[in-house]
Parts: structure tokens; sequence; C-alpha cells
DNA sequence: GATGAATGAGCATTCATTCAT
DNA sequence: TATGAATGAATGCTCATTCAT
């Protein structure tokens, strides 16, 4: 099928079409789907994936990037509504944050893969542009947040965010173990000092870093 | 070279050999070399490798759990040695343990393969058994921990370890940049958004964890 | 050398060519040779002909099942021309089958690898598959065959026609020698007892077995 | 475990323990066992094997060969006992023959492999070797055969003997399908065509073969 | 006689990417 | 714009065999 001139809106239409295609099918297989897959998905044929992406790590670049900008919007919200003071806000900022996560099921799994395996494939000067992006989205955070609680800086503001980000992505690798092993724990009852609840210490772990950074009397 | 039967000293010390070679070449490219190239390193054959490990993985698996059991082998005199009260004890716990993970550069890069590179091709029992090794390590180090803070349950404290464990993973992949890259960025100002130093960061992040996990006035 | 969408006969002739050269290189080696052997031999590359068969045992067994195609629709050529009454039949099918057998230089060969080689490692499903087209053409040349002579039933000559299949087999295997030892045998009388022609020993065999299947009076 | 001299008798004993390892292992696992498991099996290492046999190959030419002896040393007693005159014969011949091929479940296997996979490995003179003894055992066979049935020349006994010889490898070939493909074959009521029972087919074909190589009215 | 450490040839297969049409 | 035919690099692993002890 040959078309002349899309509109831009359809172009757009058709990125996001193979976006979501290739969410689905990482998701459905645990792993990155091969291109061609991704164009069945939507009908259209291999080659015209790379009219719309310059690489499958790109692409998949591209979806890691949604979901953190979706997940950095909403976490600005989060972070006006915090109560105050400081030591009260660690644990609703703990469950908020957690909530948002999971509204995406694509975040974690990629973000494991980023520097095994996108990085390795991704030219230099992308991986630059996306790490900035995410350094500058964490540093607008941390001025909002710490606009809202006196006694943070915003430099510790941001440094504390990224701490948390980088310990939302180790305890994901961390805790979560491939579906088919978790299908054997239950069936091992000795195994149960394997059976850790991302959600649980997740929350945990967030709220302790939050309280640490910040002496209780402070905020 | 045709040998006849090794005694167990010497067939350990070739398993030795592979191991250091496989890191040696692993740091060097900053990938999974062929299994070709590690045996040719040690002036041995490729089939030869695979009468010391059952697979390539397996080889890198055996890397890591080494690193590991170095690692926390020596927290256990770090947890003995560490101040009180708990306040008191967070900093020099950062500290020491990230000299610690500084004693092996091929720790945290190898962590990082775990997840997306080493787990899709282990077996499901070995990756089990590393799990639980990981994990009952954790829960042995939290029993000691919480043996020396009056206030800190055995549970309190595997947890804080485990959690430590993975703030440590996702910042090192969250803040490492590949090599050329940090080049890069040397000749860019405008980039020092992303100048985070891992050590610097660890050494907060881990702080802050750390008496966040326990009230200032216990211990 | 990028092409674009080929007709199917382009497709069909590709294919073609694959297989014939595949053939060639068999008979040449007396071996499966190699896919990359093959592709070169065509003047393409490797992965192309994985674009055309599922993998190498697939590719021949198409050229075996192209060969027995062949075979069996000049069967039923043959089987329309054979003289009654039946003991009048034995001897002109017989002869007449060897000389289609020799229209193929690979069948005989390729037959001796199907259950040693080729079934390890196809699929079941497609192994299935031929061993269906096998025994419809049988039943088909069986009905015919039992048309033609009176007494005859189409199970009985379908069977026979069977047996007469695998006894062509057997005694392929039984007779022909690889051919160094071929040579070896013309320099050495005293082995003459080794020296069984296939093409003389089938027609023997093939005709008593025909004679033996109905008795003289029948037909 | 080294051992000094070992008498004839040992020799021969360890040599019967390997060739009958082989023999359960390759039943076992429906393909050639590794030599190293041959060893395994009878508590002696991989090269010890190699003291006995020249190569893998051999030792199950030597399997094969000693299922062959036994079955053409029990042929003579058949043929013995056949009823006069021929048209009698056949079917007698037909049933007692397949009795004897049943009594080794590794006779036919083998036999199967043995063009494909064993003649590809085995140096020339051997194979020529198995092949002489082959004829020769037919040739005495042939001679008794003949020598019960006026009509019957040792020339055309022979022939006969080794057409049904390959009648029986051919048809075990056709006929036979792999276990796995055997199961499937009983929940698909519509493959029934594949359902054909070697024991009955081979004694209808070697009867008739036997029938149709002598006019009834002789012998 | 027995051992077992070492060897190393040999090869199918996948799949991201290109580019002529 | 879309296509899809062609590409080809890249490599883990097995296992029969040897031979120094």
């Amino acid at each position: 099928m040959k078309q002349n001139a899309m509109s831009a809106d359809a172009k757009l239409q058709r990125r996001a079409d193979f976006l979501a295609a290739a969410r689905q099918l990482f998701l459905q297989h645990q792993r990155l789907p091969a291109v061609a897959d991704i164009a069945i998905a939507c009908g259209l044929a291999k080659g015209t994936v790379y009219r719309y992406f310059q690489s499958k790590e790109q692409l998949f670049l591209a979806l890691l990037t949604a979901d953190l900008q979706y997940l950095f919007s909403e976490l600005e919200q989060l972070i006006d509504q915090l109560p105050q003071p400081w030591p009260q806000a660690a644990a609703p900022f703990a469950s908020g944050y957690l909530k948002l996560l999971q509204q995406s099921d694509s975040l974690l799994p990629l973000l494991s893969l980023l520097n095994a395996v996108l990085e390795q494939n991704l030219p230099q000067q992308q991986l630059l542009v996306f790490k900035q992006q995410l350094a500058r989205a964490l540093d607008t955070l941390g001025v909002k947040l710490a606009s809202r609680f006196a006694g943070l800086s915003p430099a510790k503001a941001s440094q504390l965010l990224l701490h948390s980000y980088a310990l939302t992505q180790g305890l994901y690798q961390s805790v979560q173990l491939p579906e088919p092993v978790q299908a054997l724990l239950q069936q091992q009852p000795e195994l149960h000092i394997l059976q850790r609840d991302f959600a649980t210490e997740l929350q945990t772990a967030i709220s302790n870093l939050w309280l640490g950074a910040m002496p209780a009397s402070s905020g």
C-alpha cells in the first residue's frame, strides 16, 4: 500500500501505533520483539518501521521516554499534594509514587534493559539526549519539591529524586523474578526467603530514604 | 597439551584462570567476550572451558558470585566495626561500603548485565541458586547488624541491606555513563547536569537510607 | 543486491535454484552440504536460503518430495501401460520402474538419509505430512493398479506398491557401495561376491514380488 | 583402577560389557550414545573404550555384526525345518524369520543407521569386511536353502535371501515411525493411512517375494 | 591396562538494516 | 510513502579421539 503525503497527524498516529504494538509485544514475550513482528502487528511492512524510527533501540527508547515523561508529569502533581511537614510527606510520596509506577507495566522492565541492551546499541548522541532529559526532569521536579519544603535546597531535592529513581530501578531488578521462576517459588516453601514483594519493599525503602534525607526537625 | 589426572588444586587454579581471563576481557571490551577468546587468553582451547563451566553465562555468574561473596565477607567485618549509636554508623558504613565496592571493577558492570543478559540465558535452577545465596547472605549480615544495634530487628536489618544493595545497583546504572560518553561530557560544559559522581551519590544515598531506617533516638 | 517485490514465478524459480544447487552439491560431496555453500552456489547469501526454506533439513525434504512426486506421476502412466494379464505385467513394471528411478540420481541417496538424518532434525509435523503424502500417493496408485487387474483389490495393490517401494530402498542400501569402495572392488577379484548390481537385483526382486502377490491364474 | 595383564577371557568380557551398555543406551535414547556414556555405564573411563574398539562406529558395527550373526545362525535352523514343497515354505519362513528378527530390538534400528551414519565414518576396509561377511553368510544360507528345494539353484537362493534382507530393511524404514510420531497418530484417526504394522507387512511381503521367486509347479 | 585432560573442527540460524522500486 | 528481498556478521557448543602418565 503506497500513499502520498501523509498529514503530520497521520504520521504521529502511525508512530504511536508502532509504539503501542512494540509495547504489547514486549510485554507478551518478555523480551524485545523483532522489528518484523512490530510491523506485522500494525499491518505494515518491516521497512516502514524505519521510516519512523532510526533503529529498533531508538523505538524502545522512545517508549521508555514516553513512560518516563508521563511518570514525571504525574509526579509534579503528586509533589504538589504532599502533606507537610517533611516527615509526614515521606510515606504518602512513597505510596503515591508506587501507584504511578504501576500505571505502566512496561516502564520498569524497559528500564532494566536500558543499560545492558539499549545503551549498547544506541548512538552516543541519542543516549546523551535521553540522559539529559532525565536529568532535567529530575531537576525541575527538584525545584518544585524544594519549593514546598523549607530547608530543602533544590540541589538536595533533585538529588533525592535521583536516588529515589535509582532505588526503584535497583529494587525492581533485585526483587523481581522471571515469571517461570516465580511459579517455581510458590511450590517450594523453603525458598520463602526469596519472596520479597516489590511494592512493599519500594514503599519502605523510599520512605526511609526520604526520612533520612532531612532531619526530622526540618521542613 | 594432554595431561593426566589433575589435582583438585590444579583444577581450581585452572578454573580461576578462566575466570580471571574472562573478567579482564569483559572489562576491556565492555561486553561479554566470546568463549574462544577466553580460552585463547589462557593458552587453551575452546572446548576446555566447557570442562569447567557448563555455559558461558554460567562462567560469568560464577564471576559475579565470587565478587559478591568477597564483598559480603568483607561487609561482615565492616559491620563489626561500625560505631554506635545508629546515627553515627550511617556515614562510616556508606564510605566503607563504597571502598569495598571499588575493590572489584567487574562487580557493578556484571550486576548490570544480570537481569537483562545473564538471566535470559541461565537455567532457572541456577538462577534460583544464585538468588538464594544472595538472600541468605543478606539475612546473615542482617542478623549481625541487628545484633550490634538495639532497636533494629534482624528482619529490618536485612531489609535495609537489601535496599542498600538495590540502591547501589540502581545508582550505578543511573549515573554511570559509557566511557566514550563520559569523554564527550568533559568537552561540553553545558552538560554539567549529567556530571553525577557515583561515589558521591552512593555515599549520600546510603547514608540517608540508613538514617531514615531508624529514628534518631533509637539504636 | 536488493530487489523489490518478486513475482510468484520469480520466487518459485529462486526456490528451484536453491533446490538444484543443493542437489548438485549433495551428489558431489555425498553428504548434506552446508547451507552457506548452497547459497554461494546460487550467488546469494546464506540468509536468503532461509527466506525460502525453514531449515536445511526442510530443504532436502522438499528435494526428496519433488523427486518422489515426479516418480509417482510417471508411475501412473507406467501402470496405465502395463500389459495384461498379471503375470505379463511384472517384468515390464520392474524394468519401467527402474528406468524411472534412474531419472533422478538424488532420489535413492536422499531416501537413505531420510530415517537416519532427516527425521532426526525435522519437526514431527513436517515428517508426518511427508509420510502422509507418501501413503496417499501409494493409495492412489494402488487404486489405479487395481482397476487394471481383476482380482487385485485396491488394498492389496497399494500394499504391493508399498512393498515395492520398501524393497527399492532396502536393496539400494544393501547393494550400493560408496564409490571409493566400488573402486577397490574392481581391483580385488576375490570380492566378486560383493559385485551385485542394483539394477539387476531390483528388477528380479520386484518381478518376483509382483508375481508372488497374485496367483498365476488370476488377473 | 589400573590392572596388569588381563586374561583373554576378561578382555572378551569387558568388550562384551561395552557392547551391552552401548546397545542399552542406544535403545534408550534412540540415537547413538556418546562414548563417554558407554564407558560410564560400565564404570570405566572414556579412554578405555578405545582399547577395545578402534572407533565408536566400529563398536556399533560390532554390535550389528553380532546381531546379524545370531540371526543368520538361527536362520540355518529355520531353513532346515522349512516344509516342502516350495509354496508351502513361504509363509512359515516369513513368520519364522519375523520371530527371529524380533529377538533383537537393536538389529533393525542399527541397520537403519548403517548407510547414513556408520558407513560415513568407517574406514573402507572395515566396511568391506562387514559387507563381505554379510555376502558370505547369505551365500552359505543360499546353499543350504537350495539343497532343500529342487529347482532352486544356490545362486537363486542366495539372491532371494538378499532380496529378503533388503525388503526387511526397507520395510522397517518405510513403515516404522519415531515413537513420538506414533503417539500422535493414535490421536488422529484421519491418519489411519499411516498405520501400517511392520510385522504384518513383512510377512506378507516376504511370502510374496518367495512365492514369486519360483513357479508354483517347481520345488 | 586405565585414565581423563585437552583438543578443535564444524555449522545452522537469527534478524536488524538497507535501498531499489 | 511503503515495500520486502537480500544481506551477513557473529558464535556457542558437542564430542570423538588422543596420549602422557
